[in-house]
DNA sequence: TCGTTAAACTTGCATATGCAATCATATGGC
DNA sequence: GCCATATGATTGCATATGCAAGTTTAACGA
């Protein structure tokens, strides 16, 4: 393994050494994921709601009413995967559909007043959780890792909608 | 190892900047990993295996006959998960188990011939997508991401196995 | 040695995820 | 107006994920 050392006296920014990645970055991200998500999981199970099922409740209160592909794109989910996560909300009364009047394919989603309330309640057993997690890894670690993944994620998304 | 990120003219250490971050980390991983994921999955289908296939095929070709419960461990993973994600691979002949001599309740997982080839060709298409993506990301924000989740694994991954 | 507890897996359940195919509706060319 | 094509959404299929409960087998205490 050669590890260039970045010689003591000088920082150069301009010529970032090699620094060639190692091991899987797809890998990475899922175990990290995972590891992730068991830690929000039991504040946001006592607020009712999924980890998935917040977010998605939090995007639709947030982005107000608009059609399920726009949400999906939002979210970066499968217009798929998003039709079925919908549903447990849907079942729930939290969120509601409509036809969209100026065009009979698309269907618009909103929140009710009982999914409004609802998030606002998980809203609070997200926030103790995000806060117990940057007090765990450190807030400029986490503030450094949201930085670096939205970078990420804007190069590929931009990939991702000019050639297809 | 602090990583200081010098914004523009002043350094501040005694007061290390809030840089509070903001969003969720959760759905910030969720998301790049989705991202990510779709990056990698053409490559490794051509190669006959889905993502997490791939990774639990080189974790058991890597770490040699094991049992099911360290390899779960290894690979950060439910042990349910992992008992079923391993079911298309013994389907296929890419894997086998066996009793475990010393212990009837463990089962011990090993590679087959097959499945050692198969993670070789497969390798090359990862070792593509990864390329690839370190080219589209940069090979230096990919290290970074790479350090980045490792710290943070390695810190939640201790306090998961500490309290519990 | 027998019953209790613990450990290693597996199964049932519910959700999450995406691709391909399908269905319904729009849109454009004619 | 009518057909070919495009677009928005749902469904079928396969896998991924974890918790809770169940099963089998160890390990241990009285």
């Amino acid at each position: 393994m050669v590890k260039r050392v970045v010689d003591g006296s000088r920082v150069r920014a301009a010529t970032p050494a090699p620094a060639a990645p190692r091991g899987c970055t797809n890998l990475k991200l899922k175990q990290a994921s995972r590891l992730v998500a068991r830690h929000y999981e039991p504040q946001l199970a006592a607020a009712g709601l999924r980890q998935t099922q917040y977010s998605l409740l939090s995007a639709v209160v947030k982005l107000g009413p608009l059609r399920l592909g726009e949400l999906a794109a939002a979210l970066r989910l499968d217009a798929s995967t998003l039709s079925r996560n919908l549903q447990p909300l849907l079942d729930r009364g939290l969120a509601e559909v409509q036809a969209d009047d100026h065009d009979a394919r698309g269907r618009i989603v909103q929140a009710t007043a009982a999914g409004r309330d609802l998030r606002e309640a998980a809203q609070k057993a997200w926030k103790r959780a995000q806060l117990a997690l940057n007090d765990k890894l450190g807030a400029a670690r986490v503030a450094a890792l949201h930085a670096l993944l939205d970078e990420c994620m804007a190069v590929l998304a931009e990939a991702e909608t000019d050639h297809e």
